[in-house]
DNA sequence: TCTCCTTAATGAACACTGTTCAATTATTAT
DNA sequence: ATAATAATTGAACAGTGTTCATTAAGGAGA
């Protein structure tokens, strides 16, 4: 069986990213192999690796449509106001975490070996990403800088990203089920609270 | 060869964690191996299952000895000023996850096949973390009740804990080198400042 | 229709992994 | 010296990522 031609190259990719997603989802990050994903959408382990060059490859290229797939839901929000807005932002990542746990685990986990770096294609998007507070925080602060934005969207980001970690990682040991929420509101609130005051009223 | 006895059974524990420590610093998270640790201190595979029950029982006593290795350092540091000693907290947090970056991303990202829980002992010395940063916002806010501070208590730690592991990720594609110092700072400052203009000076 | 060439597709092979457990052997007790 | 005990081993099993010689299907030219 050569030639097949079932399937052309692209659309060989994207049943075995489908597999990969299903597998990693159902079955949890430590359970992707290639052999499962060959089996899955029945070609050969070797076939997978003429599309893939190999299953670090894979792994960014799975977490580059789930990266997407969160920015598509930061981007479906339309709340004016700025800081609804990054509430907004907050509530939907710490949702996607909960609903996403093992893909949201292999995008902000996954290393590559000896070192290699993360391609481009997720390195523009996590600049996505970030662009989103920029603009959040640019219209309440309109007198930073283009650093001092970024500094301080990139902190915001942290602290998110930080609830979200440790509540999937089951390291916040709250009794309420929606601590993490509540954190969030504190964050947000909190950071916004501090940086409008900064240098007047200080107590 | 049999009964040797060259070592007593936690000699052989506290052996093989040392050797895992040393694999895990020097060659990365994924590199940690039982035969490695095995050939490492001299003994077969066999032995170390006669200490650990698996890989996974040995990788959580490493995290054990890790956080004991930072709450040291964080007790060592004696701020008498609540706020001072927040940073100084941060700081130090930072600081031990860019000096022992594997060892930390095993405390972190390392998940117990099978949905098995963290023992207890690691349970126990993540509350007496949160403890540290409760007391100093338990100074600072003397009119919180319990739930409040720990809530806010974790919400810091979150922070701190996302700018962290976001630096280690590479994922904060900042220019200075220093961005995350400069994060932890207005992180903090933000957050103080934010949650002690509550209510009043709403503007 | 019958070759010939190209190439999609395979799966055995290699070196690794965690884990188990019968076999071996050194020490101790009798 | 002998028997009992238990520390230690390493082969075996099922899994992993990766490579690559082999196979066979499809198309082109006669």
């Amino acid at each position: 069986m050569a030639r097949r031609n079932d399937h052309t190259r692209e659309e060989l990719r994207e049943l075995a990213l489908e597999a990969a997603e299903h597998i990693v989802q159902t079955q949890g990050v430590e359970a992707l192999s290639t052999r499962k994903v060959a089996t899955a959408i029945g070609y050969s382990v070797g076939s997978l690796y003429s599309v893939f060059s190999n299953l670090d490859d894979l792994c960014w290229q799975l977490n580059t449509r789930t990266l997407t797939e969160l920015l598509e839901e930061l981007e479906r929000q339309q709340a004016e106001e700025p800081k609804a807005c990054l509430h907004a932002y907050g509530l939907i990542y710490l949702q996607f975490a909960q609903r996403h746990p093992e893909r949201w685990r292999l995008l902000f986990e996954h290393r590559s070996p000896e070192g290699k770096q993360m391609p481009d294609a997720l390195e523009t998007q996590i600049a996505t990403l970030f662009s989103y507070i920029d603009r959040c925080l640019g219209t309440l602060f309109p007198a930073w800088s283009a650093n001092e934005l970024a500094l301080r969207a990139r902190t915001v980001w942290s602290g998110v990203h930080g609830i979200a970690q440790l509540q999937l990682g089951d390291k916040l040991f709250l009794q309420e089920p929606d601590g993490a929420t509540q954190m969030l509101a504190l964050l947000i609130d909190g950071l916004l609270k501090g940086w409008q005051q900064e240098g007047e009223c200080h107590a």
